[in-house]
DNA sequence: GTGAAAGCGCTAACAC
DNA sequence: GTGTTAGCGCTTTCAC
């Protein structure tokens, strides 16, 4: 319950508080005598510098913020760990939130962001424009968004575009031009860039059913339950299903299974993320590996040469590619 | 870049920093027309109360830290929602923190947790005994312990030992008594409580082989691989494996069908968690389901009332009950 | 209903 | 090589 602070040790060694200061920092030389000495004193009292108060000296809190949708997608931890990885020889933590996809924690967040004086934050979001991240960064945060970078705003992406498109090209080439998009949550800038991408790799030739073969729905397995049944209610049903991520595809193939239908006989189904289930299943899913430890390791690497000021240019943007794997599915 | 502090908003208002700092706190009564220039005036200056003085002073981070072994682990992030959902209400953010099951990481957690001032601790550790986590409760931090309580440390727990004396019961009846049990990082309480519900279940009779039946790894898919090659090694191979996590047991279905064994005609196998994958892979993993999300809301709820001080005696423990699901695997 | 002023525990000029 | 001292930005007595 008793807090020593940096005083009582000083007195206790019978030294100055600047002197213990700089006996833990390094950051000018301590004979070594009293170097021992004041060592020796703070163990025996249980001295640990307030790190709290040194922030607010110093200006910094060694804390990143990550925001993501939801920590329980299976992509998000192993994302979360990159981050981490990459930060943990610069001794930082990181405060790691859930928006749950709302608008409002997307923005809560920011706040909560700056009004804790944090170093650094990775976003993934949903809602909140580039410019709002940027207003951040000029703020003094060093900011990493997942898809498009802005003024201050470093990127890092896996060119959901492109391969989106070739996925796309994939099922029309195999299964034929009545192909099947069912998005993540609407303005989701992932979903954006992949609908993009479906309608790239689709052509000029409109499937049958046109736009009726583009679904906005969830980034979860009900979400992709829903649409697949929407999508098999409709005469025809398509002939293959891109679905934006893998838990979309789980759902999805919930559905088609649930009907005694197959797959990929019936209908062909591509997933995104590649999580751990997705080998799994049977059929297992093909779908599209992304790279989630990489992401996360290349966005702390951003975030790190800006807090150390080492960099504070205008937006960089790395690209971890991501690729196609082929399974039963489709 | 430019910090507005309590100071520019008093000056620009033209009352006292007390006053604006009683705006936002409601600690006291402030007339309408001040309240209402102050926000104003906060607005339009962008100000936004600097978190970390606030801490100091008060001495309180509304920070908890979540200590465990890795978020990799898909228990693990489903835990962590549930404690981050119990503490929401009250605004409480959560650093990660991953030990990687290291006995000096889960040491410098708990230093870090010291020096930053944290408000609670969520801890999931194998190495750091109970005693350890006492001494930080005493200094003024809500600490909850994932299996034992100590002191003014809380218990959250499944009743992992008569859980997995039922299951291997379980075994025992429907298999005979040969099972043996591949136990995760030995050290671990958790690891130690179903080592100890085996050896209850398997009551008097040790099977065949003895304490050959029982081995130590790691709580990943290469400990429960390398667990059962060690096994089907065996003159006899075990009729039954009972393994202390999901990972192990996948690992050792693995094992088992790439010798071309079958599950669990040759060799029936039981996990723990029941983690999503468990229902998927082939054949589906008969496990105990013990219900992370629960435990973690339950976690963070005992935090809760210590940290708002409507409680402050000694340890109390909250059983989350497991329970068994039966599959194809066992 | 409002303000003045002390101080939370640390760091870093600026002395010597 | 070491010490004195002035804050970092807030909350909170104590006073009016």
């Amino acid at each position: 319950m008793e807090r020593i602070t940096i005083e009582d040790v000083a007195a206790r060694a019978g030294v100055s508080p600047t002197t213990v200061s700089h006996v833990f920092s390094g950051h000018r030389p301590v004979s070594a005598e009293t170097q021992e000495l004041v060592r020796s004193v703070a163990d025996e009292l249980g001295y640990r510098a307030n790190a709290v108060a040194k922030s607010l000296r110093i200006n910094r809190t060694s804390t990143v913020m990550i925001v993501l949708p939801d920590i329980t997608n299976p992509f998000y931890p192993i994302f979360a760990r990159g981050v981490q990885d990459a930060l943990r020889p610069a001794e930082y933590q990181t405060l790691l939130c859930n928006t749950d996809s709302r608008k409002e924690e997307e923005l809560a967040f920011l706040e909560e962001a700056r009004s804790r004086r944090l170093d650094g934050l990775v976003f993934m979001g949903y809602w909140v424009p580039p410019s709002d991240l940027a207003k951040l960064a000029d703020s003094g945060i060093a900011v990493v968004n997942l898809g498009e970078g802005y003024g201050r705003v470093d990127a890092v992406s896996s060119g959901d575009r492109a391969m989106a498109a070739e996925v796309t090209r994939y099922l029309v080439q195999r299964y034929g031009s009545d192909v099947a998009f069912i998005d993540g949550t609407g303005p989701a800038p992932v979903a954006r860039s992949r609908m993009a991408g479906f309608r790239d790799g689709r052509g000029r030739r409109p499937s049958r059913g046109g736009s009726a073969r583009e679904l906005s729905e969830d980034f979860t397995k009900v979400g992709g339950r829903r649409g697949m049944a929407t999508l098999l209610d409709a005469t025809p049903p398509p002939r293959a299903v891109f679905c934006a991520n893998d838990l979309i595809a789980l759902g999805a193939l919930e559905e088609v299974q649930s009907r005694g239908l197959r797959v990929p006989e019936d209908v062909a189904i591509v997933g995104w993320d590649d999580i751990d289930v997705a080998a799994l299943v049977s059929p297992s899913l093909t779908t599209v590996r992304s790279h989630p430890q990489r992401i996360g390791e290349a966005s702390g690497q951003l975030l790190l040469s800006r807090m150390s000021g080492e960099y504070d240019g205008p937006s960089r943007a790395t690209l971890v590619p991501a690729e196609l794997v082929i399974r039963e599915s489709a």
